[in-house]
This record gives C-alpha cells, sequence and structure tokens, in this order.
DNA sequence: CAGTGGTCTAGACCACCAT
DNA sequence: TGGTGGTCTAGACCACTGC
C-alpha cells in the first residue's frame, strides 16, 4: 500500500459525508473510536479530520464531538488585480489630481467617517494602447505619515498605501462588481455625450474589526472586462 | 501563557516572512533546528507548519525543507449561483428547448468533442417579475442513462446533472465571465432590434484530469449583474 | 463523573536529497 | 552517508461538556 494511513481514513471520511451517511449536524464517532476502527493513534485520526475540517466538511466543539457541515459547492476562487482584470493589460497611467478632501455621502457611508475627517482622495486613468479604459478612484482617512508623493502614489497597491498603518496579514478585503450608468465625472473622463452603461468594481479595505480603512472604485469600460474563477474544492 | 506553542510557532514564522526576514526560494531551518529553537518536538513545529503551508506563506519539499512563497494578496473568493447572481433573485424560468444535437466549433472547442458526438441541448429563460432577464444554455455530452425528463431539468443545476456519472467531489468547475455584443440567438431571446453587450458568464464542469464534462452560457441582461466577494487570507 | 477534543512529548522508521 | 521532510506510535495532561 503506497497510501498513507491518515489519507486512507480522509478519503473514507469524506466519502461517507458525500453519499449521505451521516445526518447535517449529527456527529461522528470520537476520535478515540476512528483510532480503534483504523487500528491506530488518535495522532493520525486527528490528521485525517484536520484536513476534513479546512476543507469545510467538518466542524469540531471541544468537549462534544465533530459534527457535519453541510459543503457549499458553488464557491469560487478568483484573483482581482486593478490590472490584471482587464483583457489586455495596462500599459499606461495617469495621475489625475491628489486631493485633501472631506467626504460625501457615498464617502462617508463607504469609509464609516464623519463629515468632517479629512480625505486623501487619488484619481487616475489607466490606459491600454493609449485609449481610456478605465478611471481609479481611491480614498484614505488621511493620517500622518502618510506618503503623498506623486511618483509613488502612481504605483502603489491600495492595500500598500495602509499597509504601514496596519499590517498586511490583518487586512480584509472586499469587493462588489457591479454595471452602473455612468456618473457625470465618469462620463467627463471617457468623454460620453450621454450616459452610458459602465463596470463598477468597489474595493473596500477593512482592518482586524471590519472598520473601513480605504476604499477605492474602479470604472472600467464595458468590453475591457473579464473575470476568471475556478471552483474552490480541495485546500 | 493562554496561547498554545504551535500557535507561537506559527505566529513568529509568520510575522518573519511578512517582514521580509527571508528571501522568497530561500529556506527556512529545518523541523528539528525550529523543535530546538522552541524547545519542543518537531510534532508541534511541523503543526504551525503545516498552516503555514495550507495558507500559502511556505511549500516543502520532501528530503529538502520548507521554502517561503510569495503570497499573493490579490486573491477573491466569490459565490457563484445561476440564480443568486441577479441583484433580483430569479422568480420563474420557462424551458424553450430540449435537443440533442451535434456539436458547432464553440461547442466543439469548450466539450473537446469530435463532430459526431451527440449533446444534450438544453436552453431556459430566467424572469425577474415577468421580465427576461438571462438565458442560459447548458450542453453535457449524451449518455445512457441520462434524465432528459423534462420536469426534473428545469430544476436541475449543471453540475447535479453530471453527478451520476462523476461524482460530485471530484468535480472541477471553471468560470469565464465578460461582457460580448449580443449574437443573432439571444437578440431573438431578448427581442432586441441590434446588438446589445450582454454578460456572458460561461460555466465549464471538468472531471480530474481536467477533461470537460459539461458546459453552460448564462446571457444576463446588464443591469441584473452583481458579484460580492471577499479577500481569502486565512484557511 | 467519564468522555470529548486540544495540546504536547519522545521517540521511531521511511524515502528522498545532496555530497 | 547524514540531513530532510513524511508518516506513525503510545503514551500524557488539560479544559470543557453532559450526566
Amino acid at each position: 500500500m503506497n497510501e498513507p494511513l491518515y489519507e486512507k481514513i480522509y478519503r473514507t471520511i469524506r466519502d461517507e459525508i458525500i453519499s449521505g451517511k451521516y445526518r447535517r449536524d449529527s456527529t461522528l464517532p470520537s476520535e478515540s473510536a476512528l483510532a480503534a476502527i483504523f487500528s491506530t493513534t488518535r495522532v493520525t485520526v486527528r490528521n485525517a479530520l484536520t484536513r476534513l475540517s479546512s476543507e469545510g466538511y467538518l466542524y469540531s466543539i471541544a468537549g462534544k464531538g465533530y459534527f457535519i457541515k453541510n459543503k457549499k459547492f458553488n464557491k469560487y476562487l478568483f484573483e482581482f488585480d486593478e490590472k490584471k482584470i482587464l483583457n489586455s493589460n495596462i500599459d499606461k497611467s495617469k495621475l489625475i489630481s491628489v486631493e485633501i478632501i472631506k467626504p460625501d455621502v457615498e464617502l462617508s457611508y463607504n469609509l464609516r467617517l464623519p463629515g468632517n475627517r479629512r480625505i486623501v482622495a487619488i484619481k487616475r486613468i489607466l490606459y491600454v494602447s493609449d485609449k481610456k479604459v478605465a478611471y481609479d478612484e481611491k480614498y484614505i482617512p488621511y493620517f500622518s505619515g502618510m506618503p503623498i508623493i506623486e511618483s509613488e502614489i502612481n504605483v502603489t497597491a491600495l492595500h500598500e498605501m495602509v499597509s504601514n498603518k496596519e499590517p498586511l496579514y490583518s487586512m480584509k478585503k472586499k469587493l462588489a462588481i457591479n454595471v452602473v450608468k455612468s456618473s457625470e465625472e465618469v462620463m467627463k473622463i471617457f468623454d460620453f455625450n450621454q450616459p452610458q452603461s459602465v463596470f463598477k468594481v468597489e474595493q473596500t479595505i477593512l482592518d482586524e474589526d471590519n472598520e473601513p480603512i480605504a476604499w477605492s472604485k474602479l470604472t472600467y469600460l464595458m468590453d475591457y472586462f473579464k473575470i476568471e474563477a475556478r471552483l474552490q474544492l480541495n485546500k
């Protein structure tokens, strides 16, 4: 047998769960019971159970046992990169303005800030072979020690701009992608005569307590947008 | 100290990686060395290292050691559900046709099938408050024992239709989302007078060897589309 | 109280890698 | 050949849950 024992235990229990042997929220045999069943020790059983838990098949409660979780088969993983999400890659970007402003309603809501807080607003246009394809707005509450050097800002991703305030690994990000009619501001940028459907990608960076610490809005022209994703199943 | 030792080891090494103590592809101290450093055993060290590996900070090669991986902070998780991706939920769907066809070029390419294989083509229209909002086309290579009962088809998701041929857990899915001009067929469905930009969501179901076993195309009207995603960081 | 999962020890043997 | 990660054993003590 080439297959490690913990792998066999993993497969066996996973297949039992999938085939519906256990009801949802019903409990698995205990670690010691499983160890006896597979003629091994708790450590090896735990190896399999830990993996099943991290993959979303199980959850455990100390002192009680392991319970079956309803695994969803509709979670997809995709990569989002401000530049790579476009069909062709961005080959130029132009900084339009860097200002310190007071929040309007949209900003106040998305950054959960009172009207008197100062916010750094950075606006850029992204180009693909000299054609405007996206409008980038980043909004970050102003704090001292923040770099507002234009040359730096142009190559800095949103999460990097706040990473000296908050360690990278503790940051959370949220994305919302949808289609909206272009605003007055966007119409000016893209030289639209009349409102037009555009992609809006809102990115919110949150700290460990889910408080927003940065917000950005990317407006893409249609026909320059593509996402590819794969189902997240194992690991 | 309340914090378990393996947690402390995990944090310590993670922070060292993030702070850039190790160069990319450079190797970590060996398990035994780390065990000595933290005055513990290999088992406890491995607990921390396994977690760091599954979170994408490290990878290991048997006989060589642990290596630093460049963790990307741009992977997002999102849920995709044919019905829930619309701003308002689908409240009606109408089956247009179920046919057995021979593949055209697009189908032959996406399902990697020769021109003489038979394919089941299922076409539906999805409604939100009596308005057509999406056109659903599913294509599955015909195999015996396949249910082609109209009442069943209407409530069956793509991956369920092939799940008696292939176990659910071994299936992989791939998504591609972009914007295209409506085809002749789509124009007829939505009563367009002229081509118009629409969302195209292509879903491919693959078996364990990445061979396609089903393919679907969902065409959504603009303004009825929304994705929300969260950054995948830990676990 | 006995049973559970959570943590940890101090060993062991193996296959693989570099020298 | 010695070092590495991969697998596994046979114990241990703890905090917690249910009775």
